[in-house]
DNA sequence: TTGAAAGCGCTAACAT
DNA sequence: ATGTTAGCGCTTTCAA
């Protein structure tokens, strides 16, 4: 027999398919005589027997899936979460689809339809921008979402990400203490939220430090990638003067300014120091090593899943968003101005 | 309407639902009147209709998934192989879901149980162990399955990885150019195939160019990791002397070698010259930028993905396995011996 | 060319 | 405590 069925079971332990059922079933096994569960127990594990969940879905319309979606998966950023997504579901009996939307909005809407259409129970979003039309129509249609990293603005699904604020003050605090005062930033794009979320936090935290300021301080690139971190430093430098120290919106736009550092032969961390922001990993490795704010990212993965869940299961006792801590890695890419 | 079933759409094209499905399939819209189908496609698309693949699935015992099993996720070399099968996938309607071994057999086992108990069609493989027990059990239950970058002996299903006899020429050569004569190995665990064929092609290699050669110029790590393959490295410096360069299993065991560099003052690449293998991200940052072989990971995912899907339709007729080609990236990890 | 009927494997009322 | 019945949404004989 290739793939006993229930029906397989229950004619091998003399029951109903439905008695089957219930034995089979955690949660139902109490209405079962226990002679008769543990015999049903005994010839469903000596037959392999193993539940089919697309017919157990199809009555339940429950698939115990979800849609995980991701701009894409090289990102050294998203791994982590994934894991923590697939490790918080695996315990729950779920499992989760994942798509790449590599950013674009009609790729996204295309893989989501697809995801709806396998009847995902819920979606964990890794792509919100502050304005996304796909993300109304999905909170309009009721299905459960938990954002992760990044949120949009009028969505009222729960968001779990880093304390974006936090980091960034952690990174402009250990520069203005090794003496720098004139800090620039070089931002994220202004469509995400964390883009706009740090670079408002830079701009408090220079002020409030009484740090120099102002526009000529800040650029916006257009993506998180390697190549706008490094255009975005090229106009900031060519803009003002006396610089020595930026943040960078995360470590993909630092690696960008490590890129500027070379090409215009800068030394980093003697002439210009540099924090990034993620600690995604080897950036240990790195010439210099990176200072970076360290963001717990298979704990976003985890936290988003389970709320998630919760949400799925109608324990709605959870906050509507978490913000998790984090924690300035020091390595070499900061160091006093002027190498002193 | 939440949802719209098939019976919905037949019942508002006044038709049969299965009139509807024979006009909503591609491949049975032949069979009915080509008025009545178009009739149906339009009030389909009218009603938002969506075919609900569980149903199908239930009903063809096909459920247009199969299962992706890779150590861990969050190891640099399999998002592009992951990526590479999701869009080979993607264009034939089929959707893969991944699970993260962690190299734990006992999880393997239990997480591929969960697959198939998923109904997926197929497996591809990226956790073969020279000898594998669960995919012999798998083999002899006849699931289609692939095995990518790394294969098991006595296994027949197809497989798709790198040529490694080839790319590790091409780093031992480039060495032996350079004008170095006494090259060791720091190797992959000889568990692993790549980790022996790499192992293999070295010894071919240094023997064929006249270079030295002995067991005292080979270690074998225990592991694919930054740690072990600077275990690795440690305990091959401490049994030979003037060794001026080193071919690492991988990347990672290359960055274990750097770490040796830095911890015993050696000057890579003046004293040492060292070449990974992979070619995964973020390499052209380090200190210093590491040469490498670079291997074509989301082609061997779209390889993969097709043969998968080609045996899954029957249409057998493909190669039984596929080496990609490599190439070498020279960075600045390798120059003449001494510096010179 | 279309409709009728059955059934994929499972669960949930309902009946006993 | 167990069996009966019905049906989730779809496809596929078979018959008309």
């Amino acid at each position: 027999m290739p793939n006993p069925t229930l029906r397989d079971v229950a004619d091998a332990a003399g029951v109903h398919p439905a008695t089957a059922s219930r034995a089979l079933n955690a949660n139902t096994r109490a209405l079962v005589n226990a002679e008769t569960a543990r015999r049903v127990l005994r010839v469903a594990e000596q037959l392999g027997y193993r539940p089919n969940p697309i017919a157990r879905g199809l009555k339940t319309a429950k698939s115990a899936t979800i849609g995980l979606v991701i701009p894409d998966l090289t990102n050294p950023l998203f791994p982590p979460i994934v894991r923590g997504v697939e490790d918080a579901l695996e315990e729950a009996g779920y499992t989760a689809l994942i798509v790449n939307t590599d950013g674009d909005p009609e790729r996204e809407r295309t893989l989501v339809e697809s995801l709806r259409s396998r009847q995902v129970e819920g979606l964990v979003i890794a792509t919100a921008l502050v304005h996304h039309p796909l993300l109304e129509e999905l909170q309009r249609s009721d299905i459960p979402m938990v954002m992760v990293n990044r949120r949009a603005e009028g969505i009222e699904a729960p968001y779990v990400g880093p304390d974006d604020a936090a980091g960034i003050e952690l990174a402009v605090r250990h520069l203005a203490q090794l003496g720098h005062r004139r800090i620039a930033h070089v931002a994220g794009p202004a469509t995400t939220s964390t883009g706009v979320a740090r670079a408002r936090a830079f701009g408090g935290a220079v002020r409030e430090l009484g740090l120099d300021h102002g526009p000529e301080l800040m650029v916006t690139c257009t993506q998180w990638t390697e190549g706008a971190g490094a255009a975005g430093l090229r106009q900031l430098l060519d803009g003002t003067e006396g610089v020595t120290a930026v943040v960078a919106g995360n470590d993909l736009i630092a690696l960008g300014c490590y890129d500027v550092c070379a090409e215009r032969r800068i030394d980093c961390p003697d002439e210009l120091s540099i924090v990034g922001f993620n600690d995604m990993p080897f950036l240990d490795k790195l010439r210099p090593p990176l200072t970076t704010v360290s963001v717990p990212n298979t704990q976003i993965g985890t936290d988003a899943a389970r709320l998630l869940l919760e949400a799925l299961h109608g324990t709605d006792r959870s906050a509507r968003s978490v913000l998790l801590p984090t924690s300035l890695v020091e390595r070499g890419s900061t160091a006093p101005p002027g190498g002193r």
